[in-house]
DNA sequence: TTTATACCTACCGATAAGGTAGGTTAATAA
DNA sequence: TTATTAACCTACCTTATCGGTAGGTATAAA
């Protein structure tokens, strides 16, 4: 029951971008090094996240990233989404998943399902403006 | 973002032994049957059960588990912290985890420490005997 | 043309997931 | 007393994921 450090790191990536990016662009240079986190690795969460368009990069000196929206447009369940996969607790909920022949009878689907509801529906209520204002 | 094997199967026999124990014991042999597990693998999951007391085991012909209370009191949340461990959100919150330095001045720390939460008050809500009765 | 940056591909060590295999101990029934 | 049954214990195995590192190429600005 843990969200990675993909996910995490995608977080504090987000909130950076919103805290010091302006209408500029950002060096994940600068990112990794007032997040203490390898550059290396970052450069393996953000592909992703420009992906579905949650970042937009631009190569080359003065070059960075930037946010597509103004911050209190993302929630965190979006960006944990595009960084983590779905955010479901079981195996046997995820979309590729074999369908479960005891699904009908089984006794704890419900509950699987309804956890997933409270977590998304908690995660989806929460934007990156709120993180930087303390609101969450 | 996951509930392994472990949890789901030992929320499973909870419910089996609430299913169809009455005063007696069940072996674990029928119940891998009934529920499709691995008889082995159950066999690596029962000891923590026993260890906290959720179930009790018998030795020898005729012998097997059962459970210690009513079904109406078992929740969810410590069934799956006895079988998973801690359902903390992220590694950061871990009861052994190195304290994190930057825990006075993260941003996303309120958010995990919330989701902990909602999780939690969620699993400690639903009991053995509701996920029997489909009240879950 | 130099420099800074995004971006891409491959690898790697450690850990955990999800089991199997083969025994020993304890209790009951014959 | 002996056979049987079932809990319990220890070791091992395969595969995937986590959390990175290394070394490059493409692109844009100065």
């Amino acid at each position: 029951m843990m969200i990675s450090t993909k996910g995490r790191y995608a977080m504090r990536v987000m909130i950076d971008l919103a805290e010091h990016g302006g209408d500029g662009y950002v060096a994940m240079k600068e990112v990794a090094e007032r997040q203490q986190i390898s550059l290396k690795y970052l450069e393996k969460i953000l592909p992703a996240l420009v992906a579905e368009g949650l970042v937009e990069g631009v190569h080359g000196k003065g070059g960075g990233y930037r946010l597509t929206r103004k911050p209190e447009e993302y929630t965190a369940g979006e960006i944990l989404r595009v960084a983590e996969g779905e955010l479901v607790p079981v195996a046997c909920m995820l979309c590729g998943a074999e369908p479960c022949k005891r699904a009908a009878e089984c006794r704890t689907l419900p509950m699987w399902t309804k956890l997933g509801t409270v977590v998304g529906d908690y995660l989806d209520g929460v934007t990156v403006a709120d993180l930087i204002n303390g609101k969450a």
